[in-house]
RNA sequence: GCGCCGUUAGCUCAAUUGGCAGAGCAGCUGACUCUUAAUCAGCGGGUUCGGGGUUCGAGUCCCUGACGGCGCACCA
């Protein structure tokens, strides 16, 4: 035992002076016959309870009700031989803990004194009362730690600075009461969207996140390796092709939320890895998985906030409510640049016009479609405030939707745009097998043309689909963006571990 | 990937022209039985992100690397 302490006390010099000091008052506890981390402690009543229980105390007024509670040392104010303490549970409750000489008697409030540190999660018994300002507060009687911090706790009173609060978030939960809110909000809006789904008789299934063959959206994956079967896999950019089999199979209405994993950039707006809800519905169409997608984003404003016109971090207010505008993306892109554009305007002239306007363009790759698409961005995205479908888009962007039933050249897919960016993405979907495979086959030439994030034949889907997938709506919807949609911060605060570079 | 800015005590930040590395909170010692970021007195705490260079002398200037933020490019 001895040399174990001779050895522990050699580790203690490369520690900093508040870790070492916490690490000896845990060794003194210890030491002491006492634990700085019981399997259990008689807690009766979390803060809230008491907070909700006792409410109705007057300014100094007592009680003989006895509880147990729990909570995180926030701050520590000592008069001598009383000892104020607030208390703070996970949601943020706080709670005032009062020890007196007269209460705990003169050796449990010398240990209180030596052992406990800011940051400390202890347990309190003692009667509930009201202290003489009114703050309401437990008289303890007894005490215990319930888990010695080993670290000291950051100064509440300034912000964590960003990097801090991303690489430690448990930190920023404990002193953060937005991160708090964060978390919740998140939680709160998955489960109003798992519940509006499965309202209208939706199944939720998980679908591969290690696919042999990356497909369902335009995007770089992350490649990794089987062992056991000795192969390539990738991390899936999508669940898209998976869940249309599923509808194949007869699961008529079905929706996943999960991650996806891009190889791209990270910045406010995209995260490497982000979470998903992928919605679709047989007898549907793009029309009906847009008023499914409206209901959604709004009941869960509703049920999450309480309101369908939310209130954003920037402190400006944001309304939800009631239809949405709609507009086409070719009309829009006529109107704004003042001669029309349609589905048959030549790519010699889309090239014009985008260099005319500045727009990097890649004059070899680049398709009438993906020349619109980056036309309509440059032009009009950003100005989209105000929740909208953007419908109608050029068929060679699309791969995976079903031509417009009236007009030539485009297909039945809006994307849904609020506060200028992207939220959701839904189609009529492409259930033709024949056609499905002309366009993948479109695709591998753009993918052997050097664009590395074209699709490539799926084999394996079209054999799905070949045999019959009927008429289907399906939508997309990034759940971390919805989280910014709803309360105006950036991906990196809606998701609690966002991806960071080791140090 | 490119450009700009940043990295100093546990946390948040100062440091004049290149001249003894500081503050608040936190920590330690002491006082205080109704405090509210308690107060008062005293004390300790630094690989100034890493590596290299210039200089009598570098937190500060130069080179290089790591990490972060912002902007641009790409993507949802």
């Amino acid at each position: 035992m001895g040399r174990v302490d001779a050895a522990e006390g050699e580790e203690f010099e490369d520690l900093p002076e508040q870790v070492r000091v916490r690490r000896e008052k845990r060794d003194r506890i210890l030491a002491a016959g006492g634990e700085a981390y019981p399997v259990s402690v008689p807690r009766t009543h979390s803060l809230a309870q008491v907070r909700e229980g006792w409410a109705h105390l007057q300014p100094g007024e007592e009680t003989d009700d006895v509880v147990g509670v729990t909570g995180r040392v926030v701050f520590l104010r000592g008069t001598g031989k009383l000892v104020f303490a607030t208390l703070q549970e996970g949601d943020g409750t706080r709670l005032q803990a009062m020890l007196s000489r007269d209460g705990v008697g003169e050796q449990a409030l010398a240990a209180w004194k030596s052992d406990v540190d800011l940051g400390d999660v202890v347990f309190v018994r003692g009667r509930v009362i009201s202290s003489k300002r009114g703050e309401l507060s437990v008289m303890a009687e007894a005490w215990a730690m319930a888990a010695k911090a080993l670290r000291p706790l950051p100064v509440l009173h300034k912000e964590l600075s960003e990097e801090t609060r991303v690489r430690q978030r448990y930190v920023d939960l404990i002193v953060r009461e937005q991160a708090r809110t964060n978390v919740r909000a998140r939680s709160a809006v998955v489960r109003s969207l798992r519940r509006t789904l499965e309202d209208r008789g939706f199944l939720e299934v998980e679908t591969p996140m290690l696919q042999t063959q990356h497909g369902g959206a335009s995007a770089r994956p992350f490649v990794t390796r089987s062992n056991a079967f000795d192969t390539d896999l990738f991390l899936r950019i999508a669940p898209e092709l998976f869940l249309k089999r599923c509808v194949v199979g007869g699961i008529e209405r079905v929706f996943e939320i999960n991650r996806n994993f891009r190889n791209e950039g990270a910045d406010s707006t995209h995260s490497p890895e982000f979470a998903m809800l992928e919605a679709y519905q047989a007898w549907g169409d793009y029309d009906s998985i847009g008023e499914l997608t409206r209901t959604l984003v709004q009941t869960a404003a509703q049920e999450a906030f309480g309101t369908q016109v939310v209130t954003l971090a920037d402190g400006g207010e944001y309304d939800l409510s009631g239809e949405w505008t709609s507009i086409s993306m070719y009309p829009s892109l006529s109107a704004s640049l003042g001669e029309e554009i349609t589905p048959q305007t030549p790519r010699e002239h889309l090239l014009v016009v985008a260099e005319r306007l500045g727009i990097a363009v890649d004059t070899v790759r680049w398709t009438h479609g993906k020349l619109v698409e980056e036309l309509w961005e440059h032009r009009i995205a950003d100005s989209l405030e105000s929740p909208t479908f953007v419908r109608d888009f050029p068929v060679e962007t699309s791969p995976l939707v079903r031509a417009h039933r009236e007009l030539p050249g485009v297909v039945e897919k809006w994307d849904l745009y609020v506060r200028g960016f992207e939220l959701a993405t839904g189609y009529s979907e492409l259930v033709d097998p024949v056609v499905q495979r002309h366009r993948f086959t479109e695709q591998a030439r753009l993918a052997a043309l050097g664009d590395d994030e074209a699709m490539r034949v799926d084999e394996d889907f079209l054999r799905a689909q070949e045999h019959g997938m009927p008429p289907c709506g399906g939508m997309g919807m990034g759940i971390d963006r919805l989280l910014m949609a709803l309360t105006g911060l950036g991906i990196r605060e809606t998701i609690t571990f966002p991806l960071v570079k080791p140090r």
